[in-house]
DNA sequence: ATAATAAAGTACTAAATGGTATAAAATGAA
DNA sequence: TTCATTTTATACCATTTAGTACTTTATTAT
């Protein structure tokens, strides 16, 4: 909202994407983990000098914070968008389980889950970020479960601000699973059939 | 089992105790995560030099090594005596519940997850020792469902081998949220009722 | 052309890491 | 007292890290 100072007239043209060194970024962090990859190999991967990373990122914080901001955007969004759909709560419950616990996209894990196990030692912008999401991811949640509730779809007695703390700390355990190489699909399902009281 | 070649008889006397280093090196790791904690740390904390430590452990593994055995003996096998207990399934569950979720013991988390999670950084021999640990869980885990099986306490219709694995990662779950500082007790306990059906 | 400008890469820094060569120190035996 | 032996710590090594000073290159404006 508040730049595009595009057709720069002087000076050398720009060739890096700063949009294609932030997905090399991402991808590195989701499949290795972010402690694990430098930024060295960042610029090595994405083919670019690292003083231009330092020139679009500021420094390793600003790069992690906009793979992890891009995450969101381009993963977590798919969960929020079915939190958001008008399905009924058993088929939005199923629909989290498949993307979580089954989806090729989450075969490695999760991008969030693993910068929120390492984010003492993420940098300021990028802790708090984590935060943000976390609170987002909760209130999505909080607002499934007091849309079922309305609905009439019994949750088993839970109430919503416990059953989101749930659900949350579910999904993100199937993560941790998957990027262990687990299978956490049973184990997902059992957890939550807590609200499956008398449902059908 | 194997030697106690004590009062060597020529040279300079042995002031290093390995098992000091050990419990130094333990905790250090279980409070920061192990992948957070440098050799040079644990031998500035431990007041020893580090060719000392590299003489009685060998290398960083042998190090890490030697802090999840400790590990293992001192913190797990209180979880162990309990699945070994001749309590019921319930207090059996409830003494879990107790000692992951709310026992200061687990203030900072539990070094096997943390260990567990940051596995592909650690070297061969810890790996080896994480993957035991788990296997020895798991079959304890199991042991304590067959039991209330054979006891007639009613797992809900849950295979112990899914029970087992269930039961495991609830643990290492509520574990993990210690280690984020999260109070996991109401989560676990709900994780949990999964095994009260029709019970009392 | 030439000057100004902006972005590029080369090549560096200081600090930290895991690991080691080596000499000093402390003992018992000769 | 001297020698062999064992453990100690100092001081190093190569590598890797995040971060930067500096020069080169490519462009527009004069």
């Amino acid at each position: 909202m508040n730049e595009v100072p595009k057709k720069s007239r002087r000076g050398r043209p720009k060739t890096l994407k700063k949009a294609d060194v932030t997905d090399v970024a991402m991808h590195a962090y989701w499949e290795n983990g972010p402690a694990e990859v430098s930024l060295n190999a960042i610029c090595q991967q994405a083919g670019v000098s690292k003083p231009s990373v330092y020139r679009e990122f500021g420094n390793d914080d600003g790069l992690t914070h906009a793979a992890l901001s891009s995450y969101a955007d381009k993963v977590l969004g798919k969960m929020l968008t079915i939190t958001q759909s008008e399905d009924s709560f058993a088929r939005k419950l199923n629909q989290l389980v498949h993307l979580s616990a089954e989806d090729v996209l989450h075969e490695h894990g999760c991008l969030f889950v693993k910068m929120r196990t390492a984010k003492a030692q993420m940098g300021p912008k990028t802790q708090e970020l984590i935060g943000a999401i976390e609170s987002m991811s909760l209130d999505a949640f909080s607002k499934v479960l007091s849309e079922a509730r309305a609905a009439g779809s019994g949750s088993g007695g839970i109430s919503v601000e416990l059953g989101a703390r749930y659900l949350q700390a579910q999904i993100g355990l199937a993560l941790d699973q998957r990027a262990r190489g687990e299978d956490p699909k049973e184990t997902l399902a059992l957890a939550l059939s807590v609200f499956n009281t008398a449902d059908t």
